[in-house]
Order: structure tokens, then C-alpha cells, then sequence
DNA sequence: CGCCAGGTTGAAGAGAATCAAGTGATGTGG
DNA sequence: CCACATCACTTGATTCTCTTCAACCTGGCG
């Protein structure tokens, strides 16, 4: 193992190095046992930037707790969210050298960075990052499929698919804002708002707060995915 | 090198193994020169399929001579055009082992067909894999940006994409039908149609025939792209 | 010549965006 | 602890884009 630094946010989302260690990878490799390797960790503010658009992609980054979100903006001021990074996952791949959007903490998170280079000692290295550029891969295909949706079905999808990856039975806890998920769905967030309500009144849904959702219906989101 | 088949197609698609080789790899890699790699040769009609969704992906295809789609058919009858490969182009590689789309002829085609598992003896082919890969989730990005934007955007995008694509100055012979961009570019026919009216009247395009298109002024579509 | 698929055009309608106002939560300073 | 400012979200009215439905061209081809 190498030398490992942890990086603390300060106010503003600077960076302040402090000694840390973990696990770059999530998943146990059945045939070797978890890989582990050296990385720093890094918090960062609500909304502060991981890295910009154009910067080189010499790092991967994978998120320990927080959300993270990539995202583009467009010359006419659009943005548009290509994914949400949950703990566990990670981002900052990309296929080319140089990162194709930003990254940043959609509510405070903290990161292992590990360098692409320093890994490729490692043994199944290049494995991995074939694995994580297949999920990434997949992931752009689903997303895809789901811009071509109406409304009340591509926040259907978002929804199962939030309920899926956080996996705490019906209720779910939304990390990022009604700004946030409309990016990611293509849709304005009063569109996003409007179908949160329909469903609400169709009982599909309950809304206690904004941001915690609680599916009271799923068949009934599942048949609208078509 | 391997033993090598060509395969042609009877009338309606069906397959016929003949003796014959080429390159599976466009590009000449600088390092060690072209890669070749055995494999069969296959033509498929109009609209015959290569693969279906779901079958096992253990095969590459490289385009030599017309033009594939991958799509996929909703539930509901809806169809997605994930991308069009046009010849020197390889595709039939996913991120799982299944495919995700189904691939066809969008006008007679032949394609050179590799097993992936007959590959993995030659050096550099991971390389290879991981290039097409990244290749993809590149595509795949774009069209995502692509799906967010409007009507004009997107046939603009389109029209500038697949001029670069072919390289043949200003005048481009699309190969698909207005069926085939639209559902590319999630929207009608007609839109599609529509659209391209509105830009030959603006003297952006000319229209000789409906698959024949000029671009007389670039710009104006590079401006639509935003 | 007439058929037929592919393409275009028109009119009407639906869905989402936009514009605008209101409501609710959160945080800050007095 | 409350008043107020701010931000996020919701709701309403209107507009606009794209879709839908329908009719009509056009160019190959038997």
C-alpha cells in the first residue's frame, strides 16, 4: 500500500490534505479477494466542483458518502446531468484523456482519488476499468432510451431507478433538487413538480417532504415505463 | 492467420459460407502497424438482421460495405436508433454479454465478423476492445446531449455529423430512410421532413432528391447546434 | 399505366415549456 | 425568539413546439 492522504473541504470547497486510506474498489472480486488501493479522500461543499469540463482525466474518483453529479452546460445556458454517483460508485473514467463534463457534490460528499496511473501496478487493473467504462456505457444507453420517454415515464424510471440504488424499501431520500432531476430527465423542473403531484393524487406516490418520496404503487410506475 | 469464411445472403437474408479474409481493425495502430485479425465475411439485405437483442454478443462486426443500425423496439411499439455504422466502422460490442440492441441492414451490407474469444490470442486486443468501448460511451454521450436539444438542433446535428461522417464535401447521400433519422433523433417522420423543408427554404440545404442533401451553408447549421 | 412505399404537406390537438404568482422551508440578524 | 430575507418548490395561465391524423405527392417498378 501506498502513501494515502485524505483532502478536507473548507468553507469555499478548498482542500486540505490530511493522512487517510481505503478501498478504491466496491465490489469483492470473487477470484482474488477485494482489491484495495491507495488513494486520497476529499470532501467537498454542496454544489463545489470535482473537476471542471476539459481537465485532464488522470484521476478516478470513487464516492464514499454524499451524492456527486456529472454535468454539461450548454453555450445557451441548458444543462444537461449525464448521472448521479451514489456511495460506492465510481466516476471520472472517460473515453478520452480529458474529462467530457464537471463534477460536483450535489449535497456535501467525500471521494477517493486515486491516480489512473498509480493503479496500473496493480494487478486486474485494466479489468476494472473495463468494468467501470461497461457500466458507464450501459448507463448512457438506459439514459438514452429514457429522453426518448413522456414525462410522467421518465420520472417513473427515475424514480424506480433512485428506489433501486439506495434500497431502503419504498421510501426514498432524494439527495439532489427539482433543478437537479430535471437536468438529468430533460424535462423543466416545473414539469418535474407537476408529475410528482399527479402521481401523489393518484395515490402512486406520497410526498412528506420534497425530497422524501415514498412509492406506494410501484406496479403502477412499472406499467407506465412501458 | 486463421482459416477464413465469407458468408453471403439468399434472397431473403439467409446465409451462405464462402472462402475470404480481411481486416477486422481500421485503424493502423502507429506501434506495431494494422492489426488483422481472421474472420467471415457476411452480406445481409435491406432490413435483414444481424443480431437480435439478447442474443449472446460474442461476435464484432466491421462494416465493410453499406450501413447497419442497432435499435431497439419499446413495448409499445416505439423504436430507438442507437447509432448507424458506416463502412470501416465496428460494432456488436457491449457492455454485458448479451446484446443490447438488435442490429440490421439499413441498405444491402456486408460486414467481416470476428469471435471476440478467437481475438484474445492476438496481442494489443484488449487494446482494441477497450478503444471501441470507449468509442461507444463517446457516441452514446453525444447522443445524449443530442436528445435534449430542439427539432432543428438535432436534424442540423445530424446533418453535420453524418457530412463529416462521409467525408464527401457538401453533398451528402444518407443511406437511411427519414424513418430510420427520426427514430435516431427521437422524433416524427414528419418533423424530420418538415424541418428539412424549412432549412432548404432557408437556403441552408438543397434537396436534389430526399436522400441526396447539399449543405449550402454550414454555418447557419453549426449556429442551430448551440 | 397504375400501383405502392416513401416522402411531403396541411390542420388540429396534446404535451411540455414558459411566464408569472404564490407557498413553504430554511437561515440570519436584530 | 421572532421578523425578515432567501431559496426551493408548487401551482396557474398561456404559449409554443412537436405530434397526430389525414390527404396528397412522387418516383420506382411490375
Amino acid at each position: 500500500m501506498l502513501t494515502e492522504l485524505t483532502i478536507q473541504r473548507s468553507k469555499a470547497g478548498h482542500l486540505f490534505p490530511r493522512p487517510m486510506r481505503g478501498p478504491l474498489l466496491a465490489e469483492p472480486r470473487t477470484s482474488t479477494g477485494p482489491i484495495e488501493i491507495a488513494g486520497s479522500r476529499a470532501s467537498f461543499a454542496r454544489n463545489a466542483q470535482i473537476y471542471r469540463e476539459k481537465e485532464p482525466a488522470d484521476r478516478l474518483y470513487k464516492v464514499t458518502s454524499g451524492t456527486v453529479r456529472t454535468c454539461k452546460v450548454l453555450v445557451d445556458g441548458r444543462r444537461h446531468i449525464g448521472a448521479f454517483y451514489l456511495p460506492g460508485e465510481t466516476f471520472g473514467l472517460e473515453p478520452g484523456d480529458r474529462h467530457m463534463a464537471s463534477a460536483e457534490a450535489v449535497i456535501d460528499a467525500e471521494v477517493l482519488i486515486v491516480r489512473r496511473c498509480t493503479a496500473s501496478t496493480f494487478p486486474f487493473w485494466d479489468d476494472e476499468l473495463t468494468r467501470l467504462m461497461s457500466r458507464e456505457l450501459q448507463r448512457a444507453q438506459e439514459h438514452l432510451l429514457l429522453l426518448i420517454k413522456t414525462a410522467p415515464e421518465r420520472v417513473a424510471t427515475f424514480l424506480l431507478e433512485m428506489s433501486a440504488r439506495v434500497r431502503s424499501g419504498d421510501e426514498v431520500e432524494l439527495p439532489m433538487s427539482r433543478r437537479d432531476v430535471a437536468d438529468y430527465l430533460g424535462l423543466t423542473i416545473e414539469t418535474v413538480s407537476r408529475t410528482l403531484t399527479q402521481f401523489e393524487n393518484q395515490s402512486v406516490i406520497a410526498l412528506p417532504t420534497a425530497k422524501r418520496i415514498v412509492l406506494r404503487n410501484r406496479l403502477a410506475l412499472k406499467r407506465l415505463i412501458a
